[in-house]
DNA sequence: CCTTCAATTTGAAACGTTTGCAGAACTCCT
DNA sequence: AGGAGTTCTGCAAACGTTTCAAATTGAAGG
């Protein structure tokens, strides 16, 4: 009777939907270990809670997690999440959730710049997509990640067609490739400008350590030539900034322009409202499911890359050069 | 060797361990479908992602499922999240999970004040436990709330002591059960205190639609007799109102109280800070599976409730009744 | 009316565990 | 040495599907 149900094999129609037709009668769904154990495919997708520490505050995992369910339920996949316990690893728990089979394959998010997960998968050859990617993997692999170099070039030439030759960057020292790729993006515009007097200052603090944070932004803002511009990798640093800013004084955009990415909630309540880069993380889960599943399905496809631009939110904590 | 990696039946504690060693030396891991399929258990916990509008500024679901993956792994146990089809409502997904016998219990949320899911659960005598609450069940069964009425109690307690006698409360049109539960708690706390001078006007504005919020909003603050001070049903209701009255140039606190309730990240970034409780969502998460897992363990148990109060998270969107 | 072939149906094996049971082996006591 | 426990070993059934192979059916051709 799967055989009805399943359309394909040569069932005559009529069969097929007298078949169906009993099964919703009876209410009858298939078991889905019985149909995992013989088929080998469970028809889940897993994904491994990023360890969090006690606060959680972007919206970040809510959305990918949407999007992941809305990618997947049109293939009628559904989402496995499994945290670590206290003191696992999250590559034990990768490793388990593999080796269990109770997933058809993993997404893998927040890549670090050595990342074992991936060498793992892909030795084990198990399908999988990572949201963001290696600086220079020697392994073709799937993956999509935002445009980050991208983003943070226009974020200086917009910035410096507004007059800013000084520019300060604010990024952390947790060591997620994600950081190198934006600061690079950065580097490369500045040096395609070819402009001799641009400067830039870059003050890197620890991702979870509020206290540094704010020293590491303070230090920024009270050195002696302090940057006109300052952009955070990502909103959290630039809402840090612009709060450091309005307390030691400085009027924004007015003394300082700031820029973030990522576009949590917080930036368009923060006055004046923060300028940043919106990656659209719903849909981009969404095309992460759909690579996958099709991975899944053609398990010799090519990889498959994505690299989505982000799109400047633009609000106002930016403008001119002070003094122009 | 089951019976030697379960640890329990009559097994040498030395044999055990030997067992165990070897097990790990080998990279053994039970297959879970033909686990589940033999035993009947999956260690599955399933819940179905609420269907959600295109934006999604909170970051409820994150924590939510930050806190269930915590509590869960300690049992062993995993989250599957099963999403709807566009079109499917969420009761035909949880019919689904339950019957394909994927999961061993569900958590379901955002309860509505005629909520068909706990009605199903129930005939079908699944194992689940509800984040919130129904107003009038002719049943018993498991449940986590937050004491919302407790809240708006305290919060008119407090605005009264300053001074208020005129209040608004913001609340939606959309039938879930916590509008009731904190808007009666805020009339019991008026009831309670016995002062005829005390106002309070109510204005609703359907959930997802801003312009309307803002309508109703401003409805409220154009009134000939404004309200002194307004509670939000939950924050984004209480930042908008701080965001129209600073609109039509009131200054908060000093012409106009405002209290929300959530404590979503962005309350803390609009100036000037908004007053409001916190949930503590992830920990209620995460006692929300433990109480499930306690169910599917004995599912004889008594049916478990528990009403978390929320804290108050004082900032600076309340302050003494004007022209006082 | 028998044969042949395709179309469809039916039967049986397999998936990898858990669990119940029977008996073997060992240890310890009397 | 015999018996009573205790612990271990091994076998077999069962879980609910999918899927392969064989059997049946029906229609067409001779």
């Amino acid at each position: 009777m799967s055989r009805a149900l399943a359309g394909h094999e040569q069932i005559a129609l009529e069969t097929r939907k007298r078949v169906v037709a009993a099964a919703k009668e009876l209410g009858y769904v298939p078991n889905t270990a019985a149909r995992t154990l013989v088929s080998g495919r469970s028809g889940f997708v897993a994904m491994v809670l990023p360890v969090r520490g006690p606060h959680l505050v972007d919206s970040f995992l809510g959305e990918f997690v949407t999007g992941l369910g809305e990618g997947l339920v049109q293939h009628g996949a559904d989402l496995i999440l499994a945290a670590a316990a206290v003191g696992q690893s999250e590559l034990s728990v990768l490793r388990h959730v593999v080796e269990s089979g109770r997933a058809d394959g993993v997404v893998v998010t927040r890549i670090a710049e050595t990342d074992e997960r991936l060498a793992y998968l892909r030795e084990r050859k198990f399908p999988f997509v990572a949201h963001g990617r290696l600086l220079d993997a020697d392994f073709p692999y799937n993956w999509l990640d935002t445009d980050g170099a991208h983003a943070f070039g226009e974020a200086f030439d917009m910035l410096y067609e507004l007059g800013h030759r000084h520019f300060g960057l604010l990024t952390i020292s947790e060591p997620m490739t994600f950081r190198h790729l934006r600061q690079d993006g950065l580097a490369a515009a500045i040096a395609r400008r070819g402009d001799p007097s641009v400067r830039l200052t870059v003050a890197t603090a620890p991702r979870f350590d509020r206290g540094a944070r704010i020293q590491a932004v303070n230090r920024m803002l009270a050195a002696p030539e302090r940057p006109t511009a300052i952009v955070g990798l990502f909103d959290e640093l630039a809402l840090t900034v612009m709060e450091e800013a309005s307390r030691v004084g400085l009027s924004i955009p007015r003394d300082l322009s700031v820029i973030g990415f990522d576009n949590i909630a917080a930036s368009a309540y923060a006055p004046p409202g923060l300028t940043t880069f919106d990656a659209s993380i719903r849909q981009c889960a969404r095309e992460i499911a759909e690579m996958l599943l099709a991975v899944i399905t053609d398990r010799s496809k090519e990889p498959l890359s994505r690299l989505v631009r982000p799109t400047l939110v633009t609000r106002a904590s930016h403008g001119p050069v002070p003094g122009k």
